[in-house]
DNA sequence: ATCCGCATGTAAGTGGTTACATGATTCG
DNA sequence: CGAATCATGTAACCACTTACATGCGGAT
């Protein structure tokens, strides 16, 4: 569902192939989405299917034939939609506080072994979510503005997630 | 996977049914991992058939038989070896997020809504987990001190979230 | 020739959700 | 007598992951 209209959202930017798609959710949704091509494919076709999108073959620049997949009003209406409508609650899942909540079975050195691997994902994701903010630049527009909106969302749980962790550094000793 | 473990870690407490697991899933790591009893009576079939607990059948104290679920030195093993082994990789998912990403699509108003009813959920999150962690009195033991640890992350997260939220009012105006 | 990037998809398996289905006991 | 709680599970479906499979065109 919520694949299928972030595919919308991205054609209604602009036509797009399967391919194309694949590395835009890559690399600018990749921090709060991610998606590989064997879902994108198979979202493409029941969005053909609704009627949501329009689908024409188109000689590739340098290589084999691309389907190019276009929005239609129909489209843009369930785009709106879902923009517009309920929220959809997300099921907490985290591995991570899945071992914390157990880790009395470790030893204290086996606990600090597990919180500092944790910090370093951490500190990693951090400097991903850093690098792909320089890379963006400044926003300019108010899109632009609520994309890197996202990123900060990442940056701001990352530095929280250090602060805890720090915390959790001190219950594990 | 990690419900696997997540059972095993509540059957190394002590041995329980299936209905009992579910309960212990709603009340006391739903904040961080959510399992529905489907899911749990499927993951204990698989737990019985690797040898990793044991089942006997026992009267219920009020209603009909159980089945009460122990773990086996196998399982002991395999618990461990998850609390020590690689951390897995969560994909990240917020359907939230992928409606700021694309809300340059809606109208000031429709898009300060839309923070709103974001602002909302996540201050009832906020006081479930605070009503929460009041009914689980102070830890007094490491093991109660990891536990509300878990509680503290999603504590710490909701109020990071907030603070983004405001930066975010601003960005929609 | 061979490898890399472009471009398409299918198949099998895992994990999670929702709805269905049954039946006992206890309390009001 | 009916509703709630205890207690068990199955079936169908959906979403996601991983591996497999194919083939063109351009660069080394």
């Amino acid at each position: 569902m919520v694949l299928q209209r972030l595919i919308l959202g991205f054609l209604a930017l602009k036509p797009m192939s399967g391919y194309d798609l694949t590395r835009r959710f890559a690399n600018s949704v990749n921090h709060f989405w991610s998606a590989d091509k064997a879902q994108i494919y198979r979202a493409l076709a029941v969005l053909a299917a609704e009627g949501w999108v329009d689908v024409t073959t188109v000689p590739g620049a340098h290589g084999p034939m691309r389907h190019e997949h276009r929005i239609t009003p129909a489209g843009r209406r369930v785009l709106r939609e879902w923009l517009t409508g309920e929220p959809e609650r997300q099921a907490a899942r985290s591995p991570f506080l899945a071992r914390v909540y157990f880790a009395a079975e470790l030893s204290p050195a086996e606990a600090g072994a597990l919180v500092a691997s944790r910090r370093e994902e951490v500190c990693a994701h951090l400097a991903t979510l850093t690098a792909i903010a320089d890379g963006w630049g400044t926003p300019d527009d108010r899109a632009s503005r609520l994309r890197r909106a996202t990123l900060d969302n990442g940056l701001r749980h990352a530095r929280a997630e250090l602060e805890w962790l720090d915390d959790l550094a001190r219950v594990v000793a």
